[in-house]
DNA sequence: AAGTTTTGCTTAAACGTTTAACTTAATTAT
DNA sequence: ATAATTAAGTTAAACGTTTAAGCAAAACTT
């Protein structure tokens, strides 16, 4: 019966270098296997060996602070609990540690504050560089970063007047050609559900909705305007005027996210509503919830691999060098048809 | 026209210390308010406003380093694009920061060697805790956290054999509850769909099934058993049996988890079978996908936010008292009844 | 055989903090 | 007036690494 040392000591280079009988410089050349130094192959299998036995494992705090590299990249999503984030995140984080980083990631809640607080985290802990999708009113936050060098690549959203790496999709694009998918297949009343909101990339695809629509004569009011803070609410009341109460009703709603789609879609069913009976549909995003809906719908298919794998490898390149010329890669998201847009009998 | 100096120096204590004309123990003293060391007032303002005015923000790495505390802790799930685990971990990123942690996720994919490389990582970046749902086959790597004093909680899931802090739900009784309630509501070939699995936490499940039947006098094989890496593939031949090629057909589905959920009601809607008339339906956790399903589902609802609270303050207790005593809380998951399990009209 | 190069390894400084121990000056006690 | 105490600050070591520079011995040159 003998007395436990409660406290376990961390193995440290330290502690191989005696196991072993050399010095700790030399440990750390062959941990590291900087072949360059010239260290004999006995002295090699020694350290190796005594590194085994002792179940040795670095302490990447230190070797942090010496390198100046945390190898860590931080992520600020708008909010993990979404699907279009979370797969995201999936993806750069495999990425990432394929070119051994770690991954930390934030979500901000589209809150401004919160989104600085992340930032300032991830600088305190001294991330190597950070992929980011913005919120609103995160201009001066993101000019502060470019101050400090702190390398970084916005995907999903961006702002015009500032200059950073950027990885989009063809907002206005796809958004155009969903309109036009909707008029070509006869239908005469289609509405937007969108955010209010200053976010460039929400209002390209708005944009886009309404070039399209500029061929059609119709030019009523067809778009509505969610505050994000209160979609289940909003979309309530919107779409009781709409279906309910005006005297032309919809006959096609396209939703420019997944978190629109789903609460419309909700309020729709609630509705009594018929798709693509009473309503053509179009959403955006793919998420986990289509799948359950009675009718398979159509949706704008975002390329979220291609998203992860080119934003980490862009923020890789411009963390090993600094000067990189800047990146403003768009991506093509590709529209999903099925039954829920199909062409207009009547 | 000058020349920029490229390389921006991150300013440190010493150059707070040199514009305040302090010692940098003074700054540091200061800045932490350490008030029992004895500082004067003018020397705080001198600090203070020299922090300000320099932007000063403090190198967490070299912190770490120093106290040996990281104030990080390692979140490990099973899949981080499982909406149960992302809302998880929203939660505990929550908690986690209000008691001035960050945290840093890991996603495990069930898969034992990636798990072992994430306890591997977070051990080698010297997270001070970590928060763990682990996989099948890592009881030897959780023993071995456990020799290093690494201190932890699991969560969702645990091993009978590992004596540690352990956050489950009353999986046994919430399964016998909702199987009992499926017989008062008079289906008479109630089937269930769980893992092919040792996880004990769903074996739990699978047994208080099997208990609550034994009222019945049916005895048949009335579990089908999903591999999870094939869950699409195998609940559409299970289901093909069942439903198409078996004389008594189920008249009720429970199923273990929402991903089977999810999958298998897909599969209900292609065999075109009517919720609840040709089969009642009980799923497990909560997910958006299920507010997109014709019928409003019966489904288990564990509650994701105590799960994460406490999880968070457990291991916090863990990691300032390391001989605080072992705790097994069970939380109770909760039946939310709707129409997909209304009792049987015939 | 003397000089040069190569090989193999060690020494010591540095990264940016924290904090125990020390110093010095001012204040209080005797 | 001197000793003891307190207040306000500084010095320096340490945390666990990396890595430039140094050094001695061995191996080559000539």
């Amino acid at each position: 019966m003998h007395s436990e040392i409660d406290v376990v000591k961390r193995i440290s280079i330290k502690d191989v270098a005696l196991k072993a009988g050399v010095s700790i410089a030399s440990v750390s050349y062959v941990l590291n296997n900087k072949i360059d130094s010239r260290i004999g192959k006995d002295t090699i299998e020694k350290v190796k060996k005594a590194a085994e036995e002792l179940n040795y494992r670095p302490n990447n705090v230190a070797k942090s602070l010496k390198t100046q590299r945390t190898h860590i990249i931080g992520l600020i999503v708008a909010d993990i609990a979404n699907p279009y984030f979370s797969q995201i995140a999936r993806i750069i984080e495999d990425e990432a540690n394929k070119i051994g980083y770690t991954l930390l990631i934030g979500s901000s809640d589209e809150n401004a504050e919160k989104f600085e607080s992340l930032i300032n985290m991830f600088c305190d802990r001294q991330a190597d560089g950070l992929i980011i999708a913005p919120v609103e009113n995160t201009k001066a936050c993101l000019q502060k970063l470019q101050k400090q060098k702190m390398p970084f690549v916005l995907i999903d959203r961006h702002f015009p007047e500032i200059e950073a790496d950027t990885i989009q999709i063809n907002n206005y694009d796809i958004s155009y050609k969903v309109t036009e998918h909707l008029i070509n297949n006869s239908y005469k009343n289609i509405h937007l559900v969108a955010y209010k909101t200053h976010l460039e990339h929400l209002l390209q695809r708005t944009q886009g909705f309404k070039d399209a629509l500029k061929k059609q004569t119709s030019e009523k009011n067809n778009i509505l305007n969610i505050n994000k803070d209160d979609i289940d609410q909003d979309i309530n009341s919107g779409f009781e005027d709409l279906f309910k109460n005006s005297k032309i009703k919809p006959d096609a709603v396209f939703f420019t996210s997944n978190k629109l789609a789903v609460s419309g879609l909700k309020k729709l069913m609630k509705l009594g509503l018929n798709i693509p009976q009473d309503v053509a549909i179009v959403a955006f995003d793919e998420t986990e919830a289509y799948e359950l809906f009675a009718t398979p719908l159509t949706f704008v298919r975002q390329p979220l691999a291609a998203i992860g794998t080119t934003a980490v490898e862009i923020l890789h390149n411009k963390i090993t060098n600094q000067l990189a010329p800047l990146q403003h890669i768009v991506l093509n998201a590709e529209l999903h048809i099925d039954q829920s847009s199909q062409p207009k009998i009547n």
